[in-house]
Order: structure tokens, then sequence, then C-alpha cells
DNA sequence: CATGAATGAGCGTTCATTCAT
DNA sequence: TATGAATGAACGCTCATTCAT
């Protein structure tokens, strides 16, 4: 019985924790983090502001978590696409793929990971971390295809954080040129250059 | 008379405007974004806080000047290296090697281009407008690499934009894997893998 | 049946408010009185916040009621010395070192006394009864030692309070000059104002 | 001109300040310390809250302002007692005297330097420098009249701390005993005992 | 009677912008 | 045009007390 309601208290718990994530990273994605304001977090969760301090030590563990979870539903994704049986650069692809589609979605919470105000000492070795872990899975998917003799013997870290970058560029498209491509485009475009490069070898 | 009162008075403007980027510029490389308050600036800049009003609608537009002008020397920069007389594959190896240096001075300063906070509508727009710029230097010259045979025939847009994202994730470098890097070695490495791709064609 | 349920419920309500006070204590002599909040004194009483207010009324009540305690306590202690059969200024002595270890230990709660915050109408009531037990302790043993000829014809509750308050200088010590001093050379020091005074009479 | 608006700016400033420790003062003494909020201040004061900032660095800054002006005040009338030309035991009497009027109109100030919220290592060390300050007013004072041969050789130090303590019990008189006397009749009590001591020598 | 999560008023402080001088 | 003090809304966070279970 004292089990039963220490579980039923975690479970309320990690509910209250989920509910507070999941809305935290609602009002990011609709009005960016500097719209993540206690006061608003604890409104529109439907909670008041002292509440939140139950389950969260301070606003930088919420903002930390969200980051966390998005970041763990892109690894596993990532790792699912990274661990089919298919030639390597189409695991490249469905890499490429699935980031311009989730980023379509995510930007917000991305752009996050890009402010400044949130690289303390802490975070900033967390957010090392997670990207370590994110060029991991398309390094090994990089090293694998070297391996099998699908790709030259490039670096592959190097090769990864190239990848990353190019996929990077054409999500955020700054100057707007790729609006109206869809993810499938998109990847192909990328997997096109990353794979050949840009040069004229026969014309050496 | 009057002309030439009007005249000396643009000029001020012109001095004072001037004054105030250098000094915002100052502070944000010094002590980021966040380091620029008005206050600061003024007092950095020897003149009072009310009359940075006298020069700038907002805030907003003094860092949107600031960003634009760091753009301006780089798309200068870049210009010149582009329109040397040297192979198209030399020319690029410049370009992302002038980026790595140029960004390892003003990180402060693509910090804050990173920073959604200074995402409002009408700096979105002159950002696309400078981004475009940049894009433009980069697909001008993979057009004549094209033209001149040196390049396959590729979108020289989407060339570009993945060129520049291959160059901007090495110069972040957030898993700290190429921090020992130096600018000459980082080009070489993006180079590599963008003239000749990462596939290995000989195993087909 | 009922009359015994009757003296269980009030043996344990007891005993609950003794753990309360005990805890209590323990909290201010180590954190002060602010390290005193009612989550952080539940936890180390082993119940619940909520559980408290069963037991008290507020906050403010079982503060009073750890200062009642403690004057309880130093109120018996001098009871037991100001009743022993020795000379009047051997008492004041007795007294005056007591205090002086007494406060070195429970500087802490000491300082609650001092502390404007918890003067309320309802405990500065208390207070001053408390006060006044003291004084009385103080002031019947100063009465005895003019009733045996030992002292001057003073005004007992005079003499009783302007002895506190020397003793309470000593104690506090606000400026660091006794520092170095224990209890048994305070209140040698005390004695020997508090019995001649400073005037030299012979001089007149 | 520019030395004229220069000093124009620091009569204001000065003003200003002036007046938040007033009003400070003013609150403190009606509502204790506890009533002293920013807010609070702005408001009656006049000005937003805010503007505070302009003048002082921070809420302890006025807090500590507040304090060491009752205390310059306090100091320099006691030391104008302590100069005058009269015997030392009616200089004694003119310092208990002029600190039971001052305390009767300040007590909620003296009550702040009982408060150990306030007691921070930086003021603290302020506080004992204060307090120094006092003792050596009076300790000086009891040095003229050893060095007269008014007073025995007992430690100046000492005797000051304890003619300090005395008045200070009687000021605070928790007990209610002397609420019906005035300053005058205190200070003679004080003296009484504090020249002659209590014992009954011819007894002996 | 025990629980402990929920409450919500309250705190000190910041800073872009305004405006009387 | 220059000044710089004044503004005031906004922020993250605390904690004594309440109350549904």
């Amino acid at each position: 019985m004292a089990r039963l309601s220490q579980k039923m208290k975690e479970m309320v718990t990690e509910n209250m924790r989920r509910t507070i994530f999941e809305t935290s990273e609602k009002i990011i994605l609709r009005d960016g983090i500097d719209g993540l304001t206690m006061e608003h977090l604890a409104h529109e969760a439907e909670i008041s502001a002292g509440s939140v301090y139950n389950y969260f030590e301070n606003k930088e563990e919420i903002i930390d978590g969200v980051m966390k979870n998005m970041f763990h539903r892109l690894l596993e994704n990532l790792e699912t696409i990274s661990g089919a049986n298919v030639p390597t650069h189409e695991k490249l692809h469905g890499i490429a793929k699935f980031m311009f589609d989730d980023f379509s979605q995510k930007r917000r919470l991305f752009d996050v990971l890009m402010d400044r105000r949130h690289f303390h000492k802490h975070s900033k070795k967390k957010r090392a971390e997670g990207h370590m872990k994110l060029l991991n899975i398309i390094s090994g998917t990089i090293k694998n295809g070297i391996d099998s003799g699908e790709l030259h013997a490039v670096e592959p870290e190097l090769a990864a954080s190239v990848f990353l970058g190019m996929v990077r560029e054409l999500q955020i498209d700054h100057a707007g040129i790729f609006k109206k491509c869809n993810s499938q485009e998109l990847a192909d475009k990328v997997m096109l250059i990353y794979l050949s490069g840009i040069e004229n070898k026969g014309a050496k």
C-alpha cells in the first residue's frame, strides 16, 4: 500500500513534469524562448507559478529538459534510420530528410540551442555532449560506409560535421531560397553534392 | 549656406552613427549581446543615453546596423577573394579560410545572428538580404567554375548554401572536435569533401 | 476507555509538539531563524508540512514556544543557582557565568529574541512575562542580599535590570573586545564593576 | 557653467539620497524594517521604484546608510556631551540621558541593528566599527575620569561596555518596568548603581 | 489525523525608452 | 540637439498557509 502510493506519487510527479515540459515546448514553439516566462508557463499549464517549483529547481532546468527531450527523440529516430539495412547513401538521405521534417516543426526549439544566453558552464557541457551523440550517429554511419567500401576513407567526424552543417544551412535557409522545397527534395539536393562533390574530375 | 549647414549636419549625424556602431560592436565582441545595454553603450561612446535616440529609432536598429556593417566588410573581403585570378577551388578555399579567421575574431557578433530575440519582421528581411548577398558571391564563384568547366553543373545557389553550411558547422564546432585546427587546416578539410564528395565512385 | 484514549491523544499531541519544538530549536541553532522554514522543519521532524498545523496555529506560535522553552530552562537553572546557600555576590557571579555559557551555545536563539519581526502583540506580551520572570529571579536574589545587609538598599528591579544589561552587553560583544575571555573571566569583570561601581569614593 | 551644472547635479543627487534616507528612516520607524520594501519606499518618496537605483546600488546600501546616519548623529551628540567641561559623572549621566531620549524616538532603528538578517560580512564589519566608535567615546570619558582621580582604575573598555549594557537594558525595558520613567529619571537610576555599585562595603 | 502539492502575494532588481530641462 | 534622471512593466523565485484526498 505504501509502495502503491509511492508509485502513485511518482506517476503524478512524472506526469506533472511531462505536462510542464510539453507546455514549455508548446510555448517555445509558438512564442520563442522569450515567451516562456514562469507566469506564462504556469498559466498555460493551468497551475500556479509557485507550483512549478515543486517539480523543477529553476527555469533553466526546465529549458534543459525540453532541449534534452527534443534531442532524445531526434537521436532515437536517427538511430533507427541509421540502423536500417540499406545502402549508406540511403541512410544519410533518410537522416537528412528526417532532420528537415523535424526542423520545420521544431524550428523554435532549435533556435534555443543557438541562443548564447543559455550557454552556461553546465548546459554548455550538456550541449556539447548532445552534439557529440548526434555526430556519433552520423559518423558511425559514415564509418560503416567506409568499411563497406561505399565511401572514401574520409575522416568520419569531419564528414559527419560537414554533413550536419549542410543540412542545417538548408534547414535554416536564411535567404529563403529553398522554402518551396519539401524535405524529400532538400535531402536529394544535399546528397547530390555530399556524395559526389562539386568538382569536375573528368575535366582535369 | 543653408545647404552647407545641412551637409554639416548630415556629416555630424553620420559620424555619430558610426561612433555608436563602432562602440556597440566593441561591446558586443567583449561582453556579448547581453552586455550591450543602452546605458553601457552611451557611457562607452561618451554620450548620453538619450542622445542615442536622436540617431536611432531604438536598440534594434543599432544592432541591425552593426550586423549589416559586419556583413558589409565580410562581403567586401569575400568579393576581393572571389575576384582573384586563380582557380575556382582556390577561391573557395580562400573564402572558407577567411571566414574561419573572421569568425574566430568576431564570434560574438555571429552569435547575435543566431539569436532569435533579434529576429523581428523588419530585421528578418534585412538578414535575408544580407544572406542573399553572401550567397551570391559564393554562387557567382561557383557559376564561374561551372562555366569554365572546373565544376560540375550543380545548382549554384544550392552549392553555395551547402558550402556555407559546411564552413559554419566547423566554425561553431559545438562538440569541440576541431578546436586544435587553424583556419588553413579547416579550409583544407572543408574543400576535401566539398570538391570530391564522400562517395567512392570507383567501387561501383 | 474514552478517557483513556483521550489521554492517549493528549500524550501523542504533547509528544508531537515537543518534537516540533526540539527540531525547530536545532534548526535555529544551526541555521538561524531564517533557516527555519516550515518545509525544512517538517522534513527534519519527519512529518508533513501540513501536519504541523494540527499542532500549532502558525509559525509564530512555534517560535514563541521555542523561546519559552529556552527561557524556561534558563530560569530553572538560574533558580537553582539563586537558591544555593552562598553569599549573594557568589550567586550573582554564578548567574552571570551561567548566562555567558548558555549564550555561547544558544546564541542563535537569543538572536531571535532581538529580532523585531517576532514582536507581534501576542508574543510581545509573552516576552514581557518571560522577561519579568528572569528579572524576578535576579531581583529576588538582590532583595535577599539587601535584607542580609550584603547589598545597599538599591531598587531590586532596577539593580536586576542593570545587571542583565551588563551581562548581555558582554555576551553580544559587538565590537569583539572580549572574545578571548571565557565565561569565568567575563563574570569576574562584570561583578567587579557591579559590586563596587566605578567611582573613586576616597578621592572625594 | 559646466562646474555650476556639475555642482547642481551633485546637489540634486545629494538631495535625492537624503530624501531616500529620510523616507526610509520614517518607514522603518513606523513599520519596522520589514515595512521597508522598495516599492513602499519609492511610493512614499514619490518616485518610481526604478529611480531609487539611480542613487543606490541596492537595498542594503540604503539600510546601511540609514544606520550610519543614525549612528553618526548619535556619536556627534555624545562627543559634544563628552567634551563638556563638567565632572565625569555628569558627562556619563548626560550620555545616558541622551541615549534614553534618542532611543525612545528611534527604537525601530535600533531594532535593525539587532536583526541578524543584516549581519553580512561587510555590514558586520561596519557594525563592529560603529560600535567601537561608540565605545571609544564612553571609554575615553572614563579614562579621563580615571586620570583625574574621579574614577577607580577600572578597565575603560570594560566599564564602557558595561555602561552601554545598563543603558540599553533600561532603554529596551522588555518587562515594561520603567515605562513611566522619563530619561532624566532613568539616567539617575543608572548612575546610582554604576558609580557606587551595589555592594555594601561598610557591612564587611 | 496525515499528507504534501497548490497557492499566490510578495520580493529586489533590470533596462529600453521617454521627456523636461 | 544633448542630457540623464525617471519611468514602470517585467522578471525569476520564495514560502507560510490551505485543503482535497
